[in-house]
DNA sequence: GATTTGTGACAAGGAAGCTTGTCAGAATAA
DNA sequence: TTATTCTGACAAGCTTCCTTGTCACAAATC
């Protein structure tokens, strides 16, 4: 219990606005995410300073070195931010979906392009800057696409030939795929969401159906049946 | 001398080391794009400064400024150099390709991976630092991408069936499957290029075979033909 | 050889942004 | 009320890099 040194800087836990300190500290480095993700979202990173993203937060700059020390690590408080709520969304989709390959990718992939749609700072901040930070930010970005394409990669063997799978490499694979949701995700992005997310999501799932047909023709590995 | 106004400005063509001042300035120019590959390539653009670039470059900075104005101008510079490289390589292999979908595909795709893989500085500059330098710049990292969705695009008429045509957008399809090319490619060199390139040439052909296959099945649209 | 022109080295002025510090006033506790 | 703590505004020193200018030397022309 605070001992010896015990008054010298004893919590005083002073409650302003009816919340304690650490609950306020927590609220502000929420609020700078917040502001992060608005600015580092709308103009991007390498264009952002401390001073804009507090300005944006409400907040001085005082308040950003209390939670963060750098730029960059305050990019990743808001990536990792993101990263989670999109898990989650996209765990809560397949939760509830049909227990076939096709039927977990469609509602997986609508929630991606959903959570995009709904939000574009968070396309330009998990698809675009996110790789230009630095090499940890890139790693995490990595990461990411890992998560996915490790969850992609159990639904994707039932799609490939047997035959094949000793000459492609499946981690390969589902990392490509990813990178066809992605890109195609930034695309309509970028075009201004003008297609219906039905149309976006069929198009998505074309190679995934092409390769199941493919896997249905070829089921034993040899050619024949 | 040089009389009145006249001769103070004759383009004096003096000769060092037996080329002349235009050929010698152009000379400096590629100089700085080869600094620029260099140092763009390995830390990346945003971790560069003017001086590393000349330094690189075995210029001083007096000569930077006589060809661009700033950095993100010598980017581009850089980025249209490797972008004229690799689809003259991608038009000679496709000329001398069999006139099919997946024929024409398969040297394409590899002189893509080869392209990125004799030199991974290219891929961070192409794939990477190209979408985060600016907009003007990710514009051109854009319009890039569509000049190979519009190639694709063709042969994808073929590939898709007729049937899901109307309920499918062939643009993002093209821009997707570009995505599936590209991050394939991220991550192969990203791990190094272990996996030896056919593999990843067969397992970046698969869905395009998938949707092949799944063309094959449907004909003419309706399902049995 | 003398003169002119090109080149490399270098540095100084200036702009932008980071980071820390001070200060006044507001909110809470005693 | 009085004292204490928290907060916001602001600015000044600091660092980094840009950009331009000067200078001496090398190379070529006369």
């Amino acid at each position: 219990m605070d001992g010896a040194l015990s008054d010298t800087s004893p919590p005083n836990k002073r409650r302003y606005g009816g919340v304690l300190p650490e609950e306020r500290q927590r609220l502000r480095r929420e609020r700078l995410i917040e502001g992060a993700i608005e600015v580092f979202g709308t103009k991007g990173f390498h264009a952002a300073t401390v001073r804009e993203v507090c300005v944006a937060a409400h907040l001085t700059e005082r308040y950003f070195y209390e939670s963060f020390k750098t730029l960059p690590q305050l990019f990743m408080a808001a990536y990792e931010s993101l990263r989670v709520q999109l898990m989650q969304r996209t765990l809560a989709a397949i939760a509830q979906a049909p227990n076939t390959p096709i039927g977990m990718l469609e509602p997986a992939m609508r929630v991606f392009l959903e959570f995009i749609r709904d939000d574009p700072r968070r396309g330009r901040i998990m698809l675009v800057d996110s790789l230009a930070v630095n090499d940890q930010v890139a790693a995490l970005s990595g990461a990411t696409a890992r998560d996915y394409s490790a969850m992609l990669k159990q639904g994707l063997n039932a799609l490939v030939p047997e035959g094949e799978l000793p000459h492609i490499s499946l981690d390969l694979l589902a990392d490509g795929m990813i990178g066809l949701n992605v890109l195609l995700a930034a695309r309509w992005m970028q075009d201004g969401f003008k297609d219906p997310i039905d149309r976006v999501v069929r198009t998505n799932l074309l190679p995934y159906r092409g390769m199941l047909a493919q896997a249905a023709r070829q089921p034993g590995g040899k050619d024949g049946a």
